[in-house]
DNA sequence: GTCTATAGTAAGATAGAC
DNA sequence: GTCTATCTTACTATAGAC
């Protein structure tokens, strides 16, 4: 009477790399493909049929593995939570000043941006959706860690490497910008005439004007 | 065998305040109810029965009107459109320094983003689902606005109130930072700790912000 | 585990009474 | 012009063969 380790239930089988491999190489294949159709569509507007189609899978796979469209759309949504609030603790410290600081996370933001366009997409349309489906995340997760960086702000004004700014409304302005070169990329591909899409030189003009910004606007000299 | 004037086209006719006016009366109403929907839901995921129903109309009036989703889709961005370039004309121009002009189009930006939230995050779904519908606008008006804003802005770099920045790249964190107080406003919420949606103090610290970055960045002492 | 076939439902659109 | 009833299609989800 030992656990079952082979038993047909999606959420118990281990990722051991023996026999678990081809779930993984499924389940892997659609999240793939559900990031690049939820990215472009929402949540509304896409269909299990076409994801099924971008991941080269019958239709009735997917709800094998996920049981409906909602769990689909919410595992995806994990995934790209899960790497959202990385480097911050790894940029945002005291012991930086707050030039580097806020040049080293604002250049990750960037990379994150353009690594990961669709997931940078998916994340803006739950929002325009009202965000109910990330509630406990905005709430919790992201509010900390709102709060542990405004430590470390509040830490950089006291020794006079940064300027007092409202540490809340920062990050909005830093988030906003990093992200819109993925959300809004249609309009920069048309206003800077770059039909196949913006290029290294475009995101690193960019991320030059973010910097500028946001250094000529909080660091001090001193910084 | 002159034009039939009242025939049963609705394209025909012609909105002189009289005949017209419940026409008038019921597209305005099922704009509005559109923008409300499709603001939420994008495209695909709004339905044309959940637009009636906001309409307090019945659904075959909206085909009526406006023929098929799509072209009530089209319609409501165009009315979207219509309103998004006003304002630069006013506030970027020569004779103002830097300072001056870039602060009076940061605000009235602001608040054509907290007037027209719904228009912002229509606009935000249809770029996210690639912004194919309004190319022409993106290609056209929006690019010769942007060199027109760039001109001005190669006059205030040469007198001397503005330092050299890419016009392109700083109107795209403009509008990146102001109308993401309309499209991610939950993730705000929920950082601010707002479950009633942000105050007016809450736009005027986020627009304060936004000004300290763009002219701590871009203005020199003389601006 | 994988896939085909299909049940059940919701959506866009229209016909036709009023 | 307005609205109800309905046609047709597309979608989610599942049953059941293999």
């Amino acid at each position: 009477m030992g656990m079952s380790i082979d038993r047909n239930d999606a959420a118990s089988v281990r990722d051991t790399g023996g026999p678990g491999a081809p779930r993984r190489h499924s389940t892997t294949q659609i999240l793939r493909a559900a990031e690049s159709v939820f990215a472009r569509n929402g949540f509304g507007g896409s269909s299990m049929a076409a994801i099924a189609e971008a991941a080269e899978l019958p239709k009735a796979n997917l709800h094998y593995y996920f049981g409906n469209k909602e769990a689909l759309y919410c595992a995806v949504l994990e995934d790209i939570l899960s790497t959202w609030l990385a480097d911050a603790d790894l940029w945002i410290t005291p012991e930086r000043s707050a030039r580097e600081g806020l040049e080293g996370y604002i250049r990750a933001k960037m990379q994150w941006t353009r690594s990961r366009a669709d997931a940078s997409r998916i994340f803006a349309g739950e929002m325009l959706a009202g965000g109910a489906r990330i509630r406990h995340f905005l709430e919790g997760e992201l509010r900390d860690y709102v709060a542990r960086i405004g430590a470390v702000f509040a830490i950089w004004v006291a020794n006079g490497s940064m300027r007092p700014v409202s540490a809340e409304h920062l990050l909005f302005c830093i988030w906003a910008m990093t992200q819109s070169y993925a959300d809004f990329a249609p309009q920069m591909d048309a206003v800077l005439g770059r039909p196949s899409g913006l290029g290294p030189d475009d995101y690193g003009l960019g991320c030059d004007t973010i910097l500028t910004l946001v250094l000529g606007g909080t660091a001090t000299e001193k910084a």
